[in-house]
DNA sequence: GGAATTTCCTGATCCAGTTCATTGGAAACG
DNA sequence: CGTTTCCAATGAACTGGATCAGGAAATTCC
């Protein structure tokens, strides 16, 4: 039970509910343990489940015709991830969603969450939050995409998520910055010979 | 009255809901012309609205610090526009959102879609479909531009939205799909040489 | 502990897409 | 109506960042 305690604050933070909701909600939540490069979504599979990271990291990425990869979002303490295309219309995966390091995380069914959606008023606010707040971050991913280069997108994601930077393999993080690791190699030894 | 229509129709469409819900949900909203060039939301004003397109075409869009301008979403009949990051928070905007030809619009106040919201458990489910949707949208355009060259973005937006491509003017088409307009001018003449 | 595998660094070369400039045509406007 | 402003087309030169190729560190694994 002790496990589910950063869940059970992260919903209570964010909405207003009775203790016997949140214990509606966390029945909902499976434990589970993966290991390093595991995956817990993979292209062609439906993603059934969204994932809380209670310990760990992961990175969602899709693989283009020519085999590169691109992470689309990477997740670690307190964050959730899944491939949202897949599990908002039910249908195969395009992402393979992928441990970075040993972790464990607590999943929702979608069938759970859709039942926890319909019977209570405040798990609906909830999760439109949630949808809410992942909206509005990825249009601001688009905007820096757009209208950043190379070097300014990895200094602003730098400076707001270091910690993520820091236990991000560097291959991640030039895919998710939309680099190759040869030029976000160059940018990060520019700036150390500086300093 | 038979302005709503559509707006009531595309409620009805998503979500299951009693007469007097759909009177309630319209009672919110307000009529508005707009002139072509007239902007809805500008970078520094709170986006009060969220803006329902009954007739015209809009694109919001950021300037960066060198002055051009990156369109971040463009909208026709029946799709919705904001500057969302602004309107979720109710923070001050960083976008404009700007009619590219004359239009009508019906909007609601965020304040009133709160107390939607919050009263009834169908407006909030309906809300909550649309942040998913617009949700999922916006992550599969981040993967494509991730993984297309300019060529293939083009080819792909032509090919699923031609009636925007054919209302939007060239400068506004270049600067959402990524790209100078000088580029996206060579682009479109490469292929009717072809064809 | 050492071999194998991943990950990271650095230099040389190359190209998709930008920038700058110019022109012509089409709307908008008094 | 002519004038002005906006918008698309095209050529020439340039560049941010990719690709390719070679090793050097660092992890992983037995």
């Amino acid at each position: 039970m002790s496990d589910y305690l950063a869940l059970s604050e992260h919903i209570k933070k964010r909405i207003d509910i009775t203790d016997a909701e949140v214990t509606e909600f966390m029945s909902c939540f499976k434990l589970v343990k993966v290991r390093k490069r595991q995956f817990i979504i993979q292209p062609g599979f439906v993603a059934h489940h969204k994932n809380y990271v209670l310990k760990g990291a992961f990175r969602a990425y899709v693989v283009d015709d020519a085999g590169q990869d691109h992470t689309i979002q990477v997740s670690i303490e307190d964050w959730w991830i899944s491939d949202y295309n897949s599990y908002v219309f039910q249908k195969p995966a395009t992402m393979f969603v992928e441990a970075l390091e040993e972790s464990v995380i607590l999943q929702i069914h979608y069938n759970d969450e859709a039942r926890l959606k319909q019977e209570y008023h405040h798990f609906e606010t909830f999760f439109r939050i949630m949808a809410e707040r992942s909206m509005a971050y990825m249009q601001r991913r688009i905007i820096t995409n757009l209208t950043k280069n190379a070097e300014e997108r990895y200094k602003e994601f730098e400076s707001q998520y270091p910690e993520i930077v820091r236990r991000m393999p560097q291959y991640a993080l030039a895919s998710y910055l939309g680099m190759s690791t040869e030029y976000l190699s160059r940018l990060r030894n520019k700036r150390t010979k500086k300093d």
